[in-house]
DNA sequence: TTTGATAATAGACATATTGTTCATTAATGA
DNA sequence: TCATTAATGAACAATATGTCTATTATCAAA
């Protein structure tokens, strides 16, 4: 990819996350990010059509490097359906997730919040679709995965609001409360 | 209070719940509710600061109704914190929101599900906090009641994508994977 | 180093939306 | 009947959006 075209991505990327840092998603205008970011404006407009998809990229981004296949085995010695596997993997994320804990915070704090749940979500669907194992009768898989799933995202959710336990803690309560983890 | 104003209110939710029936919340303005309301312009700000505020009210209205004492007691013999009564008040809730799903769906659809949720989660927790007995050790109260209320706010957002089961076969769905509930 | 291709730029543009104000008219209920 | 209150429509400035242009800077490859 071009330089030029990788400097651009990254400024604006900084300029969202410093404005998240001060303010929420929804009161940030694309006007703004074009100041921070120090661009011009057909320069935004030609790497994003609308600042929802810069949201989405950003998101994007993001999981891509906490869900990055090479750390995801780091913390799992077996790479099968593992019940133990588990807890570290989820241990792994909510590491990562802590270092960028400021500005997410903005993007949670509003609507915003719901474009990066879903991302992230969608992530973790195809890290806990391996541990299913119609573990609970009487219920459709498909429910089952989006209890473990939107679970473990509002875990996090909780988390920022409650920011006085470990990673390792909060892998423990999510593990606690649903069975087929214990 | 007034009639003129109820007369307004009424139009004004009237045509935000008709236009949430065609298209999604992000891309109402108030400029088309104001055309749909059939009112001035003027009027809508004498009534609502902005587009948000109105959604809250609306969902406010909504869930005022669902949660109404009134019905909720019909569902339970036992005001106390019965666990049996727990399913009863669910399915009633169930029951009451898929009434509504047509103009839900348009809520839910987008970023603005983020307002419905929280209004809803805050309904939904003054029903749990009186089941909450400290059962599941090692674990925070807090923690315990924001995984009850979301993972049943959360089913119900997988039931309008899902919509092939009852009320009651929902509400068991959600039973059977909180052991607390069984 | 030259060169053709690509990206960034400033700034102007039409368009749309927002929220406010105000003078006028209509409905209310006591 | 009458004082009060709400609705109206029209106009308003302010701001944001997305598009387009001609010009300049940077790139990678020959």
């Amino acid at each position: 990819m071009d330089r030029r075209q990788l400097k651009t991505r990254k400024a604006v990327f900084e300029a969202f996350k410093r404005l998240l840092g001060k303010k929420a998603y929804s009161s940030i205008t694309v006007q703004r990010i074009i100041d921070e970011a120090d661009i011009g404006r057909s320069t935004f407009y030609a790497h994003f059509e609308t600042k929802d998809d810069l949201l989405k990229a950003f998101c994007t981004e993001i999981f891509e490097h906490v869900f990055s296949k090479r750390l995801m085995k780091e913390e799992t010695h077996d790479f099968s359906s593992d019940k133990t596997g588990i807890k570290g993997k989820v241990t792994h994320i909510l590491y990562h997730l802590h270092e960028s804990r400021q500005y997410l915070q903005g993007i949670l704090s509003c609507e915003s919040g719901e474009v990066f749940m879903k991302c992230f979500k969608e992530h973790l669907a195809t890290v806990f679709s391996h541990v299913l194992d119609g573990s609970t009768p009487g219920v459709p898989e498909g429910y089952m995965l989006n209890h473990l799933v939107s679970g473990f995202a509002e875990t996090v959710r909780w988390w920022f609001n409650n920011d006085r336990y470990t990673p390792e803690q909060v892998g423990q309560f999510y593990c606690a409360v649903n069975p087929c983890f214990r």
